[in-house]
DNA sequence: GTCTATAATCGGATAGAC
DNA sequence: GTCTATCCGATTATAGAC
């Protein structure tokens, strides 16, 4: 892995575990083992380096739930593989948390890969629920845009309130609490 | 108001838009209209003024939850009331960023009552829903528990997803297909 | 109680040598 | 491409005068 790679990967890792704010040129250097000269000479500064690391992580993220999402079981088995696979609960999401940033939602350029990537993953969401609404998995009487915004925000909160307790618990608990919410609807009479 | 109190107020909303990290002792002094002197004078230095700020924080959260949710309302309303509150959804939660604050989680003394204050939240939640079963608003196939955490889940996630999108409608969105959810579930057949 | 002075360290870079 | 030197302001205090 060159240089700049390394650079870009110790970004990553660092704005997941510490944030922007949190995140120093320094200790993005020490972690990647490259002198300030080099981080200076791939990248313009802080903002371009976190820049990148960002759109890496957001596109990590898409291909990830799209293994899940894009399966060729039904919808609500792929909806439901999705919110119980494996996850390092108590990191969070590397871009959730991203939008507790101050410097990062003040910036276009960098609140710009979160936005996209929240838009990507509720638009994909809500095409599994349609085509679940369609073969009679899920209910007709929610939206289902609004479903999938509320998916979406299960994990994210889940994170939040997991972090909170320090313990992986409580998302377990609002995930499963979704699902069991969403097998009830199924067979709901309107 | 007194200057200890200006203080921590300050420290509230400052903690609120920047996070532990992202605010100083100087941001502070400057919006409390007071000097290094007086700041060091009442408090023995930025953890412990956050420690009371944080604390604060977390009973005006339990308060005006229990607004809606200890109403006399049926549960479901209840519940309905709660998740439709009025709120500064861009703002997000005060305590829920915190849970992203790499120094605020390292700590118990930060930890402490943000875990508190969501340990509290999803237990008067499993309360109401318990309720609510036992008059067949909620559907008995659902863990009160789980289902608590679910709320409480999609409503952090919502202000996660309006940060990210710099607009209330993904907020919204959630936390009306959580109320769809709900209603259809209610129905259910086991 | 509040003020000003002082200080060690960090943050985020620029400049020029190699 | 990488290294070292240098810079200026911010951070998080402490000390002592008023």
């Amino acid at each position: 892995m060159d240089t700049a790679e390394r650079l870009i990967k110790s970004t990553q890792e660092l704005l997941w575990e510490r944030g922007y704010v949190g995140t120093s040129p320094k200790a993005i250097q020490q972690r990647a083992e490259a002198g300030q000269g080099s981080m200076y000479h791939h990248f313009t500064g802080k903002p371009d380096l976190a820049r990148q690391a960002i759109r890496r992580s957001a596109d990590e993220l898409k291909d990830a739930a799209e293994r899940q999402l894009g399966g060729d079981g039904r919808p609500l088995d792929r909806i439901t593989a999705y919110l119980r696979r494996e996850r390092a609960v108590l990191r969070g999401c590397q871009i959730g948390r991203l939008t507790q940033d101050p410097d990062v939602v003040a910036s276009p350029e960098l609140r710009d890969p979160v936005d996209e990537t929240f838009r990507w993953l509720r638009g994909r969401l809500a095409e599994v629920i349609r085509e679940g609404q369609s073969t009679g998995e899920f209910a007709l009487t929610v939206d289902a845009d609004d479903l999938a915004a509320t998916v979406a925000a299960v994990l994210q909160g889940g994170y939040v309130l997991a972090r909170a307790a320090d313990n992986d618990e409580p998302f377990e608990r609002a995930t499963r609490g979704l699902v069991q919410l969403l097998r009830a609807a199924a067979t709901s009479r309107p």
